[in-house]
DNA sequence: AGGCTCGTACGATAAGCATCGTAATACGGG
DNA sequence: CCCGTATTACGATGCTTATCGTACGAGCCT
């Protein structure tokens, strides 16, 4: 028998995804989330684009399940915002969020990123 | 007052303490050094002293093994430099280096956390 | 309905890391 | 020359994490 999902007009889909709310980001979990190269590649590509992308977007150098497993930290520790569109993930950036805890941080990350690449070069 | 320094230019002692250069500084690496609590404490005392201190003047929450450890994680990740100077060892924040290989970010890093204390402490 | 695509859950594994205690080393002073 | 202080080195331990493969569930399309 299957749990019968109220009419659940508000939510699309009854999969859950739980998020932090902004008192509880903790900038070291933040950091934690941005100290891995793939991590970093993810946030700088959203940042990017500045629109939510699906999962599948992202050419990444590992697999789904890890994939899967990387989007969940940076969800965790509140760096990016998911939602279930049909069979595809949506994933944004808390820009707002994260400005609002820590002003000027992200953007100092991402330019500092970029710089880094620009320095070494793509490899 | 220095007493007996010994010979100036070279190294004062055998003990020889491996720092990064500026272009192998990587971003991660700093940002994983930083996501440590322990680290990222000691990073701000050495940023609001804004002079050398020795590694006993912490008053860390671990031992003393531990506290060597995160020394040599900051020191390693390129986040601050260390010298001998007697017994002591001086330890002082990369701050050009840093500014330099990423404009911005250390600043914006301590008002970060500057703003999670004061969020989460004083009420 | 049946298949297809996207993503998840669940193990499993191997590496990394924070932590400690104890023994050892370097240096300065009596 | 020995002693005390400051710090490291080494070895151990338990926890976290990055990675994978495989099997499963959820929604779209024909």
């Amino acid at each position: 028998m299957r749990a019968t999902v109220t009419t659940a007009s508000s939510a699309p889909s009854s999969r859950a995804l739980p998020h932090p709310v902004c008192e509880e980001i903790r900038l070291e979990g933040v950091l934690h989330a941005l100290s891995d190269p793939v991590r970093l590649r993810i946030v700088r590509r959203l940042a990017a684009e500045g629109v939510e992308l699906s999962c599948s977007h992202f050419d990444l150098p590992v697999t789904k399940s890890t994939t899967t497993h990387h989007f969940r930290v940076l969800r965790e520790s509140g760096v990016i915002r998911q939602t279930y569109e049909g069979t595809a993930k949506m994933n944004g950036l808390r820009r707002t969020d994260l400005d609002g805890l820590f002003p000027g941080l992200l953007d100092a990350l991402l330019a500092a990123a970029a710089r880094q690449e620009a320095r070494h070069g793509v490899r």
